[in-house]
RNA sequence: GCCCCAGUAGCUCAGCGGAUAGAGCAACCGCCUUCUAAGCGGUGGGUCGCAGGUUCAAGUCCUGCCUGGGGUACCA
C-alpha cells in the first residue's frame, strides 16, 4: 500500500507538459478550484522552501517556460500568486474530443504496465450462501481488477477455496443432521433423538438436505446413505451430537460424501452469482487438494522450523511473529496436532509467491489482498510469516474493507443477527446487479457502508448508478434519431422533416475524415434559440471533463479506489446533462449538427467505458 | 489496555499539505408544443469531533483526548 505516489495528469490529452517534467520538480498540473481561474493550474508552491523565494516570484520566473513550451497550443497563460493558471484553446479542446474518438477504449493507457499483481478476494468459506459483505469485496475486487488491466497491469483474480477444516465437517454434518430430520418427519424412525442444536442452524442448511436427499448423481439413493448412517451408529444419542463426531476422526471420516455434496454445491452456488454479478474469477484455488494433498502446509512449517522462525512450546508450534513486529507470537499448530487456519495460510502466500512464469521468473510482483475489517489482526502475522520466509514483504498488500451494513426498515441490522439472513442473492435479485455493484464502490473502502435495499429499489433519485446510466441512454437516442428519425411525427408533414437529421453518408464521410478541426463549428456557431456564453461554459465543462477521464482511471488503479471513478461518472454525466439542456444537438444545418454529435459520441463511449470499469452496464434505451 | 477505520451542510458522502471546503439527497423557488423531466437552473444551509503542535500554508501531517464501528483465540 505504497501511496507515495502522486496522480499527476501529465499524460493528459490536450495539455501534455512532457517537456517541462513537472513531475521531476515536485509540481503537478491540477484543475482550479474555481473555474474562473483557468482550465488548469499549475501550483509552484511546493518549490518555494527549497528555492527560498516566495510563490509569486517562482511563478514570474517560470512563466516564459511554460509560455514557450505551450506556445504551439495557443494557451493562455496568467498567473495568481502562486499559480499558473493555463486556458485552453479551442482548438486544444476539439483535439481533446478528436482523441477520445480515435482511441480503441477511452482511458486506456500504461501506468500500471510491467505490474503482476494477484488479486486474492471473496474468498468466502464453502459452508453457505455469500452474504452482503462478500459483495462489497466482490464488486470492489472486480471494480480493481477491470480498472488495474486498463491501466497496462497483468492480473489474476483469484478465489482461495477453504475446503479444509472443522467447518467443512460442520456443515457436511449439519445436512446429515436436516436429512435425517427430514426422513425422520416422513416416517418416523425408531431410537430417533431430535438435535438440540444444529452446528449450523441456517435455513439454507434444510434447503440443502432437501437438494442432497433428491440428488441422485452419484448413482444409489442418497436417503439410503443417510438411514445407513443412522442405523449404524450406536451412541445414547441418535443422532450424536457434533461434538462427538468432531473428536472422533474416524467418525468423521464416514460424512465424506455429505462434506463433498455440500462442497460442490455451495462453492457452485457461489460461482454462479459471482459470475451473474459480472465478477469472475481466473483461478479457484483449493485448500485441500492444492496445499495439503499435496504437503504443502508441512513444508513450509519444517522451513519455519529449520530456519528457526518457529518452536514448540506448551505442545503447540509457535511462529515467531513478535520478532516481525506482531504483537505476539501465533499457534501454527495446535496441541492436538491439528493445523491452524494460519498455518494454511501461510503455505497458500508461501504458494503464491513461489509462482513462476514460463521464463523462470517469479510470476507475480504484487500480491494483493482484500480483506474485511475484522480480519485486520491478522495483517501482522502475515506480514511476519511471508518475511521469515525469505519472501519480498513490500509485495504483499491488504486492502482492509470495513464492514456493511444491511439497513431494512430503516433500521441496521448486523450481518447474522437475524434468523432469516438475507443473502447477497436475495439482495441482487431485488435491487439488480448494476445498483447492487454501484452502491458497493460508490463509497471508499475506509468507511464503514449502509445497504439500504428500499432505497436501492425503489428511490431513483437517491440512487445515482440510474443518474450515470441515463445519461449515456440519452446520447444513444440522439444518436439513434440523428440517422433515424421517429417516423411518427405526424403533426409534421413536409418532406424535410421526416428526413434525418444526418445522411448515413453525411455522417460516415465525416466520421472517416475526421479531424480535430471539425470541431471548429462547436465554438463558433449557434442557433438563434441558443445562448453563446452559456452554451460555451457547458461545452468547455463538458470537454475538460472528457479529458481528464485517463487520470481518473489512473488515480483510481494508483490508490486503489474506484469510488473516485464512480463519482467521475456521476461528473461526467452532470456536465453532460448540463450542456444537453443548452445546446440543442441535432439541427437541419449539417455543419452544426455532425460536430456536436461527434462530441456526443464521446461522451457515450466514455461514460460506457467509465460504467465497464465499475462492471455497470450502459443501456441504449430506459 | 493495545491495534485499525471513521467523525466535514439536516441526512449520505467526496476532498493528492496549497486559491473563497464541494456533490447528491432532503427543504424552498423556477423550467416540458423542441434530441428521453430517471433531466436542468436557482436559494438557503459549515466552530471540517475537541485541544495542542509542525509548516510560508493544515479538513489533510504529528501528539493527546472524546464519540461511533471493527479487532484483540491453540475460531475460521
Amino acid at each position: 500500500m505504497d501511496n507515495t505516489g502522486k496522480v499527476s495528469p501529465g499524460s493528459s490529452a490536450c495539455v501534455a507538459p512532457q517537456t517541462l517534467k513537472l513531475e521531476q520538480w515536485g509540481l503537478r498540473l491540477e484543475r482550479p478550484k474555481n473555474e474562473q481561474h483557468g482550465d488548469y493550474a499549475v501550483n509552484v508552491s511546493p518549490l518555494a522552501k527549497q528555492l527560498r523565494q516566495g510563490p509569486p516570484q517562482i511563478a514570474e520566473a517560470l512563466n516564459p517556460l511554460l509560455d514557450k513550451a505551450f506556445q504551439e497550443d495557443e494557451l493562455g497563460l496568467h498567473l495568481i500568486g502562486g499559480f499558473i493558471n493555463v486556458s485552453m484553446s479551442h482548438s486544444l479542446l476539439s483535439k481533446a474530443i478528436h482523441h477520445v474518438l480515435e482511441q480503441s477504449q477511452p482511458g486506456l493507457n500504461d501506468d500500471l504496465a510491467g505490474q503482476s499483481i494477484l488479486l486474492e478476494y471473496v474468498s468466502a468459506n464453502p459452508t453457505g450462501p455469500l452474504h452482503i459483505g462478500h459483495g462489497r469485496w466482490a464488486a470492489l475486487g472486480d471494480s480493481l481488477v477491470r480498472i488495474f488491466r486498463h491501466c497496462g497491469a497483468v492480473v489474476t483474480p483469484e478465489f482461495y477455496v477453504n475446503d479444509a477444516g472443522l467447518q467443512v465437517l460442520k456443515i457436511g454434518y449439519s445436512i446429515y443432521l436436516r436429512a435425517l430430520e427430514i426422513l425422520h418427519t416422513k416416517n418416523p424412525l425408531s431410537g430417533y433423538t431430535q438435535p438440540t442444536e444444529f452446528p449450523y442452524p441456517g435455513e439454507y442448511v434444510i434447503d440443502l438436505a432437501q437438494a442432497f436427499l433428491s440428488d441422485t448423481s452419484k448413482g444409489s439413493k442418497n436417503s439410503d446413505w443417510v438411514l445407513q448412517q443412522f442405523q449404524h451408529a450406536q451412541k445414547e444419542l441418535n443422532p450424536a451430537p457434533f461434538e462427538a463426531i468432531e473428536a472422533d476422526e474416524e467418525a468423521a471420516a464416514k460424512y465424506d460424501p455429505v462434506i463433498q455434496f455440500a462442497l460442490s454445491t455451495v462453492l457452485t452456488q457461489q460461482q454462479v452469482l459471482l459470475e451473474n454479478l459480472g465478477v469472475h474469477f481466473e483461478a479457484y484455488f483449493f485448500e485441500k487438494a492444492y496445499l495439503h494433498q499435496r504437503d504443502l502446509v508441512t513444508q513450509v512449517l519444517d522451513q519455519l522450523k529449520h530456519d528457526r522462525f518457529a518452536y514448540m512450546q506448551d505442545g503447540a508450534l509457535w511462529l515467531n511473529s513478535s520478532e516481525f513486529g506482531d504483537e505476539k507470537d501465533r499457534v501454527l499448530i495446535k496441541s492436538d496436532g491439528s493445523y491452524t487456519y494460519l498455518a494454511a495460510d501461510i503455505a497458500y502466500h508461501h504458494q503464491k509467491f513461489s509462482r513462476l512464469d514460463d521464463n523462470g521468473n517469479p510470476q507475480y510482483n504484487r500480491f494483493i489482498n482484500i480483506w474485511g475489517a475484522d480480519h485486520h489482526g491478522y495483517i501482522a502475522r502475515m506480514r511476519a510469516a511471508i518475511q521469515a520466509l525469505g519472501h519480498p514483504v513490500e509485495q504483499f498488500e491488504v486492502l482492509l474493507g470495513q464492514l456493511v451494513n444491511l439497513v431494512i426498515d430503516g433500521e441496521k441490522t448486523r450481518m447474522g443477527k437475524r434468523r432469516k439472513m438475507l443473502t447477497l442473492e436475495d439482495v441482487v435479485s431485488e435491487v439488480g446487479v448494476d445498483a447492487t455493484r454501484f452502491w458497493m464502490v460508490s463509497k471508499s473502502a475506509d468507511t464503514a457502508l449502509d445497504f439500504d435495499v428500499e432505497l436501492a429499489t425503489s428511490q431513483t433519485d437517491e440512487n445515482p448508478v440510474f443518474y450515470a446510466q441515463y445519461a449515456h441512454a440519452r446520447c444513444a437516442s440522439i444518436l439513434r434519431n440523428a440517422l433515424h428519425p421517429p417516423l411518427n411525427t405526424q403533426s409534421v408533414t413536409d418532406d424535410e422533416s421526416t428526413a434525418p437529421f444526418v445522411s448515413e453518408a453525411a455522417y460516415l464521410e465525416f466520421e472517416a475524415t475526421l479531424t480535430p478541426g471539425h470541431f471548429a463549428p462547436l465554438f463558433q456557431q449557434f442557433l438563434p434559440q441558443e445562448t453563446p456564453e452559456t452554451v460555451l461554459t457547458a461545452l468547455k465543462q463538458l470537454i475538460l471533463k472528457l479529458d481528464s477521464f485517463e487520470d481518473s482511471v489512473i488515480e483510481s488503479a494508483r490508490f486503489a479506489t474506484p469510488h473516485s471513478l464512480a463519482r467521475y461518472s456521476l461528473e461526467l454525466a452532470t456536465a453532460f446533462h448540463r450542456f444537453y439542456n443548452t445546446c440543442r444537438v441535432l439541427t437541419p444545418d449539417p455543419t452544426l449538427t455532425l460536430p456536436r454529435l461527434f462530441l456526443i459520441l464521446a461522451v457515450k463511449k466514455t461514460l460506457a467505458q467509465a460504467l465497464e470499469l465499475l462492471g455497470v452496464s450502459a443501456p441504449e434505451r430506459m
